[in-house]
DNA sequence: GCCAACGTTGGC
DNA sequence: GCCAACGTTGGC
């Protein structure tokens, strides 16, 4: 069986793709999660091993920027616990957690990022779910996207 | 359980 | 900074 392929956007201000290559083991934890479909895909249907492509979304050209691989499956999200951080949830409990990271390692950059807009001028994409669900946070690649993915973002872009 | 009010996301 | 889309909250 094949792993499956996710895109997680973030928002490169707070944490991009250069921060995951420049972590120690290029390895971050995915967390701040707080959207309960995201929640559930996290801890429900992401396994290690699988593939994810790394999406920067608020900033000034939204992009698929590259790839990373997921190290750790599922686990609760320590920040949910911790009263001065940003992402804490008075509702949560170690007993009973509410939010859900993963580990992510860095594979590569692509040499080329896949921008939101070339995407959007390809009818392939049309039922892609960053353009039909653009606000979820973690979301399905089917591998017919990701195929395209990988002749759309070499250095020279002759498929256009 | 409905739904109005409110908050957040994120492209532009 | 605007605003449409949409997720969440909370009164009833």
């Amino acid at each position: 069986m094949t792993h499956a392929i996710w895109l997680l956007k973030t928002e490169p201000d707070a944490f991009s793709i250069q921060h995951l290559e420049n972590a120690a083991d290029q390895t971050a934890g995915w967390d701040g999660v707080r959207n309960y479909q995201a929640r559930n895909r996290l801890r429900d249907d992401i396994q290690e091993g699988d593939r994810v492509l790394i999406y920067h979304s608020s900033c000034a050209t939204p992009a698929i920027v590259g790839e990373a691989l997921v190290t750790r499956a599922a686990y609760p999200d320590p920040t949910q616990f911790l009263p001065e951080h940003p992402a804490y949830d008075a509702r949560s409990s170690r007993e009973t957690p509410r939010w859900f990271q993963i580990d992510v390692r860095f594979i590569r950059h692509y040499p080329n990022p896949v921008t939101l807009k070339r995407l959007k001028q390809d009818a392939k994409f049309a039922d892609m779910e960053l353009i039909v669900r653009p606000r979820l946070s973690v979301q399905r690649v089917t591998d017919r996207q990701y195929q395209l993915i990988q002749t759309l973002c070499q250095p020279m872009d002759v498929s256009a």
